[in-house]
DNA sequence: ATTTATAGAACGAACGCTCGCTTGACAAGT
DNA sequence: ACTTGTCAAGCGAGCGTTCGTTCTATAAAT
């Protein structure tokens, strides 16, 4: 199975306390990485619950425990802890999806697969920070939201390469819609967005991964190949 | 081409009139339905682009050029104001889809694609109301949450039936995944939730609805009859 | 004359944010 | 060994502002 690394919310908070170690003025590495943990896990869980604009500070200290004060000490203002977060989400993926193993580069199919199968096994794991990053990006002033729509266009860029490559290589059915890499991004977030549902349904991870690619390959490969492929 | 009807703004408008007729204290209806349209479109502007518990009462009151004052003979909370637009929205996609034309009932096949093409039109004629139901709806309390839900779920049981009909009538693959009726869901908000980016590239309604026509057929339809499909 | 509609000042609550004060761990000085 | 000094860390009442909402006075329509 495929494995990825280093976002767990621990390996998260760290860099977010190298990126913003300007602003954030604990000290102690230790305590710091602690009591961010604790803080970023009360924002997310009450950020999507109610939204980042409904959530107040006070709402924030009371969940995490931490005085008014005490939060100030790991932002500035409301606004940056807005972007502490979003910036950890869009580091995430294009350090994992701009990353492929060696072995599936050669092969824009498996490439394809391999994209969306990390894409959604990412989104898995920091469920939580995803959600926040869709639900909140659209709503904020024009600077961080362009560069909102920026990492949501980078992310289909990937999804354009590959498919540019199996076009061009003729691996793909004549024909094609154009617009097959666009359609592949709702597919992929779906999984995030309504997480809830899926879970309700008991459908697992390894379901949806099987059902997208599915979807994908046969609306993109030639006619000859399906039998092939749904025999599997 | 696919018509339908009852759901420009002016229809919408007076169909909350008459829903809310307790509510609302203005009693000459085209004094209402005027003014109305105005406050309406302005919330929508508003919310559809900094959010809707971003946007004030001062904001809404300045943009529509209606006083504090003037504003609460047409609603009675900044809540009611939500669950009027979100009202209308559900009633919209229950009212146009769950009447298809007698022609294509007899046919899955051909409901399912009335079913994806009805539901893009829709949402492109009401664009601004659906980004609105889309965005808003998760962030509130559980009441109004729930049945947003319900709505959404709705929809998709629509798309399942049309499934299970298919699958009854042996129309479809053997072994197509369970998860295509949720799948499609996503597809079909794309287009008003990312509206702007199909914009920006000149996609038209009419690309959109055949894209995604042909990625949910190729995926379901037999694999001998998709060479027809592709030649067409 | 009476009803209907409108404007905008006013109100209390809650907001993001600040700041002076307390706490607690630890090292220096005795 | 004990006291003292120091400073990072944490606290929460309080600041000015803005929020949703109400109210009263006035204007317009009938």
């Amino acid at each position: 199975m495929l494995e990825l690394k280093g976002h767990t919310s621990d390996d998260l908070c760290r860099s977010m306390l190298e990126r913003h170690a300007d602003v954030i003025s604990v000290q102690k590495p230790v305590v710091a990485l602690k009591k961010l943990k604790i803080i970023i896990s009360a924002a997310l869980k009450l950020s999507n619950s109610k939204g980042f604009q409904a959530m107040s500070l006070r709402d924030l200290s009371k969940e995490s425990g931490v005085s008014m004060g005490g939060l100030y000490a790991y932002f500035d203002s409301k606004t940056t802890l807005l972007n502490m977060i979003l910036t950890e989400v869009t580091g995430a993926v294009d350090r994992v999806l701009g990353n492929p193993p060696p072995e599936v580069v050669s092969d824009p199919i498996e490439h394809l697969k391999w994209l969306i199968e990390a894409h959604i096994r990412l989104t898995e794991e920091m469920q939580p920070w995803f959600s926040f990053a869709f639900m909140e990006a659209k709503n904020f002033p024009a600077k961080e939201r362009s560069w909102a729509v920026d990492s949501e266009e980078l992310t289909e860029a990937l999804f354009a390469d590959v498919t540019a490559r199996a076009i061009a290589d003729g691996r793909f059915r004549p024909g094609v819609t154009p617009l097959l890499p666009t359609m592949i991004k709702p597919l992929l977030q779906d999984w995030y967005v309504k997480r809830a549902k899926y879970r309700r349904r008991k459908v697992s991870v390894e379901d949806y991964i099987a059902a997208v690619q599915e979807m994908v390959l046969t609306t993109c490969l030639p006619v000859d190949q399906l039998a092939a492929l749904a025999a599997r």
